[in-house]
Formats: structure tokens, sequence, C-alpha cells
DNA sequence: GTCAAGAGAATGTCAGGACAAATAGGCATG
DNA sequence: CATGCCTATTTGTCCTGACATTCTCTTGAC
């Protein structure tokens, strides 16, 4: 059981509980804390760091909550087994893709205002015929097409231009307009893809496609993106982490 | 914004801010609490109740966590907006199935104790060749096949019996062996399926399905389980809820 | 009439303490 | 030697109190 090494900083406008969250992350991803390793008690803890025990338990919470830890009553907490696998948090495909180093290009397929739909009427809780900005996007990584990205957006989206939406994520876009998402609801299927999806994608025809169908909630409960994407099953899959409280 | 009825039984073992949340909940999907309303804050919900604050305050965490609120800062607490999605947990496609009245059946196909795939080794953290419990097992819902389902079990699990298999879920048997199940990891894809998986699943010999390899983690951090399955894309989908904090 | 400063209100963070419940390991008894 | 009890350890729950941060709305100045 090591000692850990958590520069805390009180002044810092991050929380302590997530500074120490992230030190305790950064230890277990070094191999610093071993998968199986027990973590010392929250109150010896800590005390070591200066800290209250709500505190150091929030932050350790964080990482439960995350699938990093495990915490077992009367006995302690421990490291999971396992690969490091990075949990999907609410990111978008461009976000996953840039952080992880791989230079995503997106071509705008279209970019129309028109009626929303009935079915993006009701996601987007919009009185019907509203006009939305509709987006089709052809989202390349590596220079080799990976996904079409079908969304539709509020009304105060409309100005949303082309150009902005070739070179930025759509998630990336919501967020420096001061959108806070929060929620996210996503429906993971797969079916046969359709002719222009499999030439768009540089698939056979008919090829198996993985399809993906999301609703993003901001932080007042609004709907502010509905979105319907297909990626090449060949070249992508979701991770997801189940924790059970 | 209506009054919340809460009857809270402080001799109960359970914990109050779980009785709080459940309430909450139920007046979410009664639709007492409307999409969008907003919630009293947290101090005067706390006073009504006869609770601390932090106490209310893990309540409503539980159900922002749960996708079914959001909060804002400087604001207040509102019901997201959006049909009632139930919010996918750490359970099997058995206990899915069961809870939405689908009588799930099960055909057991195989069920032999063999030396561990390298593979399997090492996301169940065995040596090498270890004997593990290899069964692989077809679903059916409404008397329809719907998945092929592979698993393997680290040793102590070898004495599961066929007819438990084949009357149980996966899930419900570690459960009533007391193993606590706490996270789970998978991955998503797509693929075409192969003649045999099709011929079992009454697909046509190449539509696509959707795929599931999955690791779970009981309360010690040890994997218990790994499985790859297979499920007809035309009648199955996974749901997730992803919340950003 | 417009814009900015300020007050009020709500959630976010942090502290410190107390008791309950579950687990594991040692110890005594049969 | 085996079994059951007891105790120490550790996390789970709940309380009270305080201050910080952010947002909204009102008020006042220009």
């Amino acid at each position: 059981m090591s000692e850990l090494f958590v520069d805390l900083d009180r002044s810092s406008p991050v929380p302590l509980y997530f500074q120490v969250a992230r030190s305790i992350e950064a230890a277990i991803q070094s191999g610093q804390l071993a998968p199986g390793a027990r973590l010392e008690n929250e109150i010896s803890l800590a005390d070591q760091l200066g800290l209250s025990r709500p505190t150091m338990r929030r932050a350790i919470q964080q990482l439960v909550d995350k699938g990093l830890l495990v915490r077992k009553r009367g006995v302690g907490t421990q490291v999971v087994h396992g690969q490091v696998t990075r949990p999907v948090e609410l990111t978008s495909l461009f976000d996953d893709l840039t952080r992880s180093g791989q230079a995503p290009r997106t071509e705008v397929l279209l970019h129309r205002i028109e009626p929303a739909p009935d079915e993006v009427a009701v996601t987007l809780a919009l009185a019907p015929g509203t006009d939305v900005l509709h987006v089709r996007r052809l989202r390349y990584s590596r220079e080799e097409p990976l996904a079409v990205l079908d969304n539709y957006l509020p009304p105060e989206f409309c100005d949303l231009s082309p150009a902005d939406l070739a070179l930025r994520g759509l998630y990336q876009l919501l967020r420096s307009r001061g959108v806070g998402m929060r929620v996210a609801k996503q429906r993971i299927g797969a079916r046969r893809g359709t002719a222009e999806e499999c030439h768009l994608l540089g698939e056979r025809r008919g090829s198996p496609l993985l399809t993906m169908e999301r609703t993003t909630h901001d932080d007042s409960g609004r709907a502010v993106e509905w979105g319907r994407h297909v990626y090449r099953a060949s070249r992508y899959a979701f991770e997801v982490t189940l924790v059970d409280r």
C-alpha cells in the first residue's frame, strides 16, 4: 500500500474532491496502484491529506462511479481488476477522436432549415412544423469515412454555419454557445446499410452498420439536439461502463 | 409546484435518501411532476420532510444520475423533458425481459468445463489453462429466438448445472450465490452473423447482428464473468443514458 | 430607454461528529 | 479439530453548520 502523492491546491477553483480523484486516477493509470490493490481506509486517507471524511469519500465515490474502484463495507476499497478502459462520458464522436489523436475531418453533406418532422418535433418538444436546422455530415478519421451523422437542432441554433460544422464538433459548438449539456439518452442498434450509406462510407452494399439515436438535454432539461447516426461496424464500437449502487 | 407526499419510515433499513428518491421518481412517472416542472429548493424540501440538506441532496443526486432531473446552480432543479425512459442499470438480458413481462426461455446449447482460452484467462485474471465453465445459450423472448449468449465463468462456478441455467438468468444465479456484482464493462458493436448464428436465430444468412462483449466485476474488483453475445438486430437494441457531472 | 450594479435565491463545496451495519479474523468452547 | 461467538475494522448513513459561486431579477444611474 503505497503513499499517495497528492498536491492539493486550496486556492484553485477546482474542487478538492476532484483534485483528489484525479490524483488517484493517475496513480491507477500509471500502475502505481495496481489492480486489486487495497486503498487505506477513508479516515486515515482524509487525515493524511488534511481533508474531512466526506470530501475524501466524494473523491472515492467519483472513481467508483467511473468503474475504477469498488468498495465493500467492512472490508475496504480496492482497485478493479482488468485493463484500463476509458469510460464513456458525455462526449461526441468528434471529442473522442480528437482526444485519441486521430484528427477527425468533417464533410457537411446537407445544411438546411426545414419544418420539423413529427418525430423530431416531439422529441425536441417543439410545436409541429417549427423550423429546425437539419444537418447531415460525413465524419472521417485518419482520412477514412467512419460515420454518417444526421442531426436536428432547435430554432435558436439555425445560424450555425456549414463552415462551423466542418471545423468543429457539434458538442464543441454548442458548448461554445453556452449550452450546458447534461443528459444524453442513446439507443444503439444495428441494421444493413442502405445503398447510399454504404456508398458514402466505402462499404460493400448491404454491409452491417451500427446505429445510434440520441437525444441530448441541457441543464434546464430541454432537448437541444436529436441525432440519428450510422457507423461502420468494421471500424467502430461503443464502450459502456455500468455501475450498480 | 405541488406538494410531495413522502412517507418516511425511519425504522426501515431502507436509507432515507433512497426512500425520498423513490417517492420523487414515482411522482415523475405518474405525471404528478410534469416534465419541466421545477422542484422546490433543497433546503425547504429538507425542512418539509424533516431531513438534513445533505440527505435531501443525495436523494436528488440519485435522480440526476439516472437522468430524470437536472440541476442548475443559482436556478434550481427541474424534471427533464422527454419521454419516460427506463435507464439501463446493471442487469442482464434475462432480468430485462422478465421485468417487461416477456417470459424469457433459455436453451442450453453447450455446457462444458474446459481450459480457459488465452483471452478469457487474461480478462478473468486466471492462470493460463485454468479450467473454466463455458456455456452457450440460446435465449428466446415470446417464443422467438433473440440472442446467442456465450459465457465463461471462473472455476468456483463450475458446478452450475445446465438445469439451473435453463431456468434462471446468469445474473440471478450469481446473485443467489452471494456474488455482489458492481461494475460491468461492455463493448457494443455489429457484424454480419455467421451461418450458424443466423440459423440459430432464424435470420437470413449474412444478416446484421448486434454484438456485445462484457466483463463483470464483483465488489472486490474480481472479474466474475466474461461473455460474448450476439443479438438479432431486428428485435433488440441497447438503451444507455449518459450523465455529465 | 438602456445598461450596469446590487440584492436575493439557489445549488456547490467543505468541515466535523456520531452512530449503524457488515465483514473478517481471533479466541474460546465443544 | 471444528464450530460459534466476540471484537476490531471499515464503509454506510445522517446530522448541523458555514461559506462560495452562479444565476435571475430588480433597482438605479446615465
